[in-house]
RNA sequence: GGGGGCGUGGUGUAGCGGUUAACAUGCGGCCCUGUCAAGGCCGAGAUCGCCGGUUCGAAUCCGGUCGUCCCCGCCA
């Protein structure tokens, strides 16, 4: 017997892989090597379905041309590892199985080898059966295997494969940065990692590598990039991990449109090469400003793929004579509204179900007034309209019979909060989008500063790196609620998928926006002297952006949260469940980073 | 830190005050020579997450606790 294992850099137990195998093959004597998927023994001839990494072919034994084989075979069970060593025929007339690659044909084994046996497993690898998370992280390896785990693994090294090739294209240099680097107290609470030479001191993981990508701008690298690991101590959203990865990117010379054009290019190429079946909602990709996405959709990373966007009817309510609306104002507040199309006839539990929902976004209440197919009104509030009010509330919100008219009015910010989520919520309920279709949209114009009533003290609304826009530079100290920075966040169906800015480059420019942020000069100086300093030795102008890949492989794979597009992911406690970390240590350990553990 | 949902054979579910705790699938055995979610027959497998309470009686009601998921806070 003489096999064909030639090709450098294979595999010694296979001449060939499970998918790739088909009519062409015929004749050929192949050795095979995988998983047993499913096993048909027909008391005779036995069938196994056996499975690699890039299909399923099917072997087969019969007694009547080897007993041996046979023999051999009768043990095996599903998730065995085996080599079958075999010849590839025809699959008899009619017998052909269309939903297999391989289908056309079979391998008749002529020797079997039985390279790991496999206890049972906890649930069906070869079906797609809803199995409790718990269970499926506890067994990862297991889950790995089926099919939906397994493409979404796949998808994401092609998607992260696409970036650095088109990166690399583009004279991007790929650079790591330490994951050993240095606290930094105003973003997310860090995770630290103690020194044993330096007792006392601690590392802390990277939250992201910002400051080192642009000391590497400062460094003359001029484009960089890196598929970074991030952390973050927070808690766990569905599409929050504590650790997780971003393309991180940072580009000298440029402005903000030649950021967003690359980052706008890399995508629309990478959607057309992984998941050409999706459709885009709107190319080129609209760009909105931070105050047209709020006033438009209530949020700043708004989904654009549907109507029933919030329009203002601030200027009806004073006169309104409904005295919710007119004292909002009167407080400064807003009062706005949706139409949600469609759902008039909404029973008034369903109705109170909304209203529900928006009072976990500190709304008041949820104002409504419903017009119903048969063309008549049932409304919370209308009784105290006067007719020509009413009538201009329908236009405004293009009210037509079958519509549910909702009005939120209270403090701006929660007007914003509870429309915008309340919006999100009725594509959800009522199936408003194509799964199909990926709404990519900019949004820009951010403040540079956001007012922190707690602290008093003006916030970065982006970080403390973000430039400002030039021409607002001059109203940094009278105003600076209306100096814009020059900040881009790139959403997609509503999610936030990166964001990044130009950077401040020069050193002066940078003290001032630490002292705007209250930054105490002596602080600034020992958080972010070897900035200031890097910044004093000829800085380019420079920018960049950071990407969130688990959110954006989870948003192509059409999943609906970042822990199926992790090969391992923490639990919602941000525990591993697998390997059961974190942990505790040997004493000796704690000892020599002089570390002493209290536990109240 | 707060609010909500869910914990029933290995897996997925049903049962919601008195059942021999049901069904599917998986698992084991037997039969079966063209299956491909193979089929047929038989069988094993669950103190209903845990603790306590109410009740003549609790998987079922109540309280607590643990685990897990979703949301709020948090996430420069």
């Amino acid at each position: 017997m003489v096999l064909d294992f030639v090709f450098v850099g294979g595999w010694m137990y296979k001449t060939h892989t499970c998918g790739e195998l088909n009519i062409e093959h015929v004749g050929q004597e192949v050795s095979l090597a995988g998983w047993v998927d499913r096993v048909r023994d027909l008391g005779g001839v036995s069938f196994i379905d056996l499975r690699d990494r890039f299909g399923i072919v099917q072997v087969v034994s019969n007694p009547e041309t080897s007993q041996e084989v046979h023999q051999d075979l009768a043990p095996v069970r599903n998730e065995w590892v085996i080599q079958v060593i075999g010849t590839v025929r025809k699959r008899p007339e009619g017998m052909t199985n269309t939903d297999l690659s391989t289908g056309e044909i079979e391998v008749e084994i002529s020797r079997i080898e039985v390279l790991n046996p496999s206890v049972t497993p906890p649930f069906q690898i070869n079906q797609e059966e809803d199995v409790e998370e718990q269970t499926r992280l506890k067994y990862r390896y297991l889950d790995l295997r089926r099919p939906r785990m397994r493409n979404n693994i796949i998808l994401r090294h092609k998607i992260v494969a696409f970036i650095r090739r088109y990166l690399d294209q583009k004279d991007f240099l790929e650079i790591e940065t330490p994951i050993l680097f240095k606290t930094t107290p105003e973003g997310a609470r860090d995770y630290i990692v103690p020194s044993r030479v330096h007792p006392g001191q601690f590392y802390a993981l990277p939250q992201s590598p910002q400051q080192l990508k642009q000391m590497l701008m400062v460094a003359g690298m001029e484009r960089y990039f890196q598929i970074a690991r991030c952390f973050r101590d927070e808690d766990q959203r569905g599409d929050r991990q504590p650790e997780f990865t971003q393309l991180d990117i940072e580009m000298s010379f440029v402005e903000r449109d030649d950021v967003m054009a690359l980052l706008e290019d890399l995508y629309t190429g990478l959607v057309a090469e992984v998941r050409a079946d999706k459709r885009v909602f709107e190319a080129p990709w609209p760009r909105l400003t931070y105050q047209e996405a709020l006033d438009r959709f209530g949020k700043d990373n708004p989904d654009i793929r549907f109507g029933f966007e919030l329009k203002d009817i601030s200027d009806l309510a004073p006169e309104s004579g409904f005295r919710v609306f007119a004292d909002t104002i009167e407080k400064g507040g807003l009062v706005k509204g949706i139409n949600a199309k469609g759902i008039g006839d909404y029973s008034r539990k369903q109705i109170d179900e909304l209203t529900e929902y928006v009072k976990q976004f500190g709304a008041g209440g949820l104002a409504y007034l419903a017009l119903t197919s048969e063309g008549e009104e049932r409304s919370s509030f209308a009784k105290f309209l006067s007719s020509e009010v009413k009538e201009e509330l329908i236009k405004r919100l293009d009210g037509t019979p079958g519509d549910l008219l909702l009005f939120v009015a209270d403090a701006p910010e929660v007007v914003y909060e509870s429309l915008g989520r309340l919006r999100e919520e009725l594509r959800d309920r009522l199936e408003l989008v194509d799964k199909g279709v990926l709404g990519f949209c900019w949004v820009i114009d951010f403040p540079l500063v956001n007012w922190n009533a707690d602290e008093k003290r003006w916030d970065p609304s982006h970080h403390l790196f973000t430039s400002p826009m030039f021409e607002d530079i001059d109203m940094l100290e009278e105003d600076p609620s209306k100096v814009r920075g020059q900040q881009y966040d790139l959403v997609l169906n509503g999610y936030e998928i990166a964001g990044g800015s130009i950077r401040i480059h020069n050193a002066d420019l940078q003290e001032k926006i630490f002292g705007l942020i209250g930054l105490d000069m002596d602080v600034a100086r020992e958080r972010f002297g070897h900035m200031l300093r890097a910044f004093s030795y000829g800085t380019p102008p420079h920018g960049g952006i950071a990407s969130g890949i688990d959110r954006l492989c989870m948003l192509l794979a059409d999943e609906p949260n970042i822990r199926e597009v992790i090969a391992f992911p923490k639990n919602q406690s941000a525990r591993d469940l697998m390997g059961n970390a974190p942990s505790s240590v040997e004493p000796g350990q704690l000892e020599e980073l002089h570390i002493k553990v209290d536990l109240e």
